[in-house]
DNA sequence: TAGATTGTTAATCGATTAACAATC
DNA sequence: TAGATTGTTAATCGATTAACAATC
């Protein structure tokens, strides 16, 4: 009865996935450096309430934590990374090839979160067959077929804003189903297909807005 | 008494905030094609529902929408303008002056919501006093006097992992208050300093995370 | 007029925080 | 033992959704 607890799990809340990742990635920061780790130095490293942490780790943890001590790090560690899934690796393509593009096919950090970017598609026919960090760019009327046959669900748009609308149509008709655009622009998708728009300008403005009411408070206290 | 509603409006909840530039984008795009528009017509493009949108619309807007037609396209666009706040300009240094750097560097799109990018700062002296998009890119040394006599309170970090937490420090040093973190890693900042971290692994999580119950609601129905 | 859409209040949902007994 | 930390249930908070009268 004790045993079982990864059997039966609740869907883990978004809020709590969204988590994940940090946590995965500062828990790995400390291996080797302790055995146990308890909720409140997790929560102190990372600016979270203890509670929140203490809630997160129940909600993904199959072995239970020790009083007084806290978690044997290497199980959550090992627990995370099996719920982020590399043992059900998701792939993803990238279209644009250009400036940012590149920086995140460069980017190696993917693997430990379970994700893959599969190939990047590219108009410029200068770089069709280059490959960028083990990962080849293929011209776009290859991007219908290449999507089909590996199956792949999530797509990257990291292209100029006026080529964004277009790129993204054709990863909806090649089947992707979650979109990921860093073009600064408002795209239009059918119903069914996840967007998900990365705005610097956006995190500008709410980190903005609650520096102001951080120091609005600062000086009615 | 109808009049004033800009004055005590209660604060905008945080996920109003973050809707706002999206909103903003698509609305101006609407501009010149249409003299009213719709909450539900905004939720069907934005995909979002229409009660969102209309309580959205409710917490920023200082004219009232007319049954029917909707609301003044160029009011509401006024109010958000008004309210990203083109009156009080934020400005933010940047640091690391690299191929990410360069991108949003280059990015022309935050002085529609009320940002700017005052300075860039690089160790690599080859950069030194050379401008990328009119923004000039200073040694780091200079970040301090820079941050100070300017005021700036946002700090944005495009530079590698490992350089990552000692740019960090400077920036809290110098007085930064809120940090946009690219690198990925774990950073730590003390109290009063707000820290986001934008990582394109996290991204893929939480959409792969969503199109998995999406399908597998997909199956169970 | 009839009907779509507004503005606003109430209900629901989801996530965080608080409380507290159990335990190493 | 005493005290820190766990696991879990209950209370609170914030945001979304529903309901509905008012109105152009």
């Amino acid at each position: 009865m004790e045993n079982n607890k990864q059997h039966k799990k609740e869907r883990l809340s978004l809020a709590t996935v969204k988590r994940l990742p940090t946590y995965l990635r500062y828990l790995k920061s400390m291996e080797g450096k302790c055995e146990y780790i308890s909720s409140v130095t997790i929560a102190e490293a990372m600016n979270l309430s203890a509670i929140q942490v203490k809630k997160d780790i129940a909600a993904v943890s199959s072995v239970e934590g020790k009083p007084k001590l806290g978690f044997v790090l290497k199980d959550i560690v090992a627990d995370m990374e099996k719920l982020l899934g590399y043992n059900n690796m998701k792939a993803a393509v990238l279209v644009g090839a250009g400036k940012l593009g590149t920086t995140y096919l460069s980017y190696t950090g993917f693997s430990k979160y379970g994700i893959t970017i599969a190939a990047a598609f590219d108009q410029n026919q200068y770089l069709w067959n280059s490959e960028i960090n083990g990962i080849k760019v293929y011209p776009m009327d290859k991007l219908k077929s290449f999507v089909r046959d590996n199956d792949i669900k999530m797509g990257i748009i990291t292209v100029h804003k006026d080529d964004a609308q277009g790129v993204c149509d054709k990863l909806v008709d090649a089947g992707i189903r979650g979109i990921v655009n860093f073009a600064p622009t408002h795209l239009i998708v059918p119903d069914g297909v996840e967007l998900q728009n990365e705005d610097i300008a956006v995190t500008l403005v709410v980190l903005s807005y609650k520096l102001q009411n951080l120091m609005d408070n600062d000086n009615n206290n």
